[in-house]
DNA sequence: TTTAAATCCTAGTAAATCTATAGAATTAAT
DNA sequence: ATTAATTCTATAGATTTACTAGGATTTAAA
């Protein structure tokens, strides 16, 4: 399941591409737009942010806004920022990949085999979900 | 990310898909083999019990054995079991569904549709791998 | 140069969830 | 009876989640 943080991130992704080029929106902005805890979407906002989704302007008139093509933006990018690994267990993981504690010999982990099935399968799938295909229905 | 209970039950269920039929096993025993807290299997075990996964001979000399097939039990019914819904938000999912309290009107969901699609994949993919599949290898 | 309006930053907090552990009750075989 | 197993209930501690608070900083207009 998606966090409300990784869920509000789309959402406000989203609610970005949906503005005419060169508008510039401002916090309160998509908060009323997406119905957004206003305070907790600056939180997202930043992270998106740091993850060169979007960029900002500071001070008065400032606000943000997409520096990413809404058809580059996929659900397994925001996913992998918001709520990590898209592998059901750290040691299927590609991105944050960690071994098992519990599995007793390194590479013998029983479950890692499938669930690697499962990864790709569901990353080829989030991958072909981006903010495009969503705001155009 | 599966829990770690959903990935216990995943081993113990392995564990007993190996053993020889009618064998009856304890769960110290497959604590040991699987390397799994024994206190934390039991209420797995219990779990898998009410989920008509296992059975259970009580008393000495007693213990869980499997009663559905291992080409039966599937990653996806352990997923729900423990983990609860595949879909990535409660809107989207078959089994546990809920409206989102924040999205304007019902069926305008902007993220639904397309987690619908992405429910549907990788349910397809959990649907395929079943103890059976992992106790090959 | 002051002021207003915005982002940016750091904490903190209440609630829920997760990962176990403890201990006693129940059941069955010997 | 005794022993050995499951079953049940409660709870502890740690972590995570979903926010909220408050202020510092930046920018542009008056």
């Amino acid at each position: 399941m998606l966090s409300h943080k990784a869920k509000y991130a789309l959402k406000a992704l989203l609610y970005l591409a949906e503005q005419d080029e060169n508008h510039i929106s401002r916090t309160v902005e998509i908060a009323d737009g997406a119905n957004i805890p206003k305070k907790f979407l600056e939180q997202i906002l930043l992270d998106l942010k740091r993850g060169r989704f979007v960029s900002s302007k500071q001070g008065k008139f400032g606000g943000y806004y997409l520096i990413k093509s809404k058809n580059d933006i996929t659900l397994a990018e925001i996913h992998r920022l918001f709520d990590g690994a898209i592998a059901l267990l750290p040691c299927a993981s590609l991105n944050f990949y960690e071994p098992c504690s519990d599995c007793k010999t390194e590479d013998e982990c029983s479950l890692r085999h499938g669930l690697m099935l499962i990864r790709d399968k569901t990353l080829k799938a989030m991958e072909g979900i981006t903010i495009a295909s969503l705001v155009k229905k």
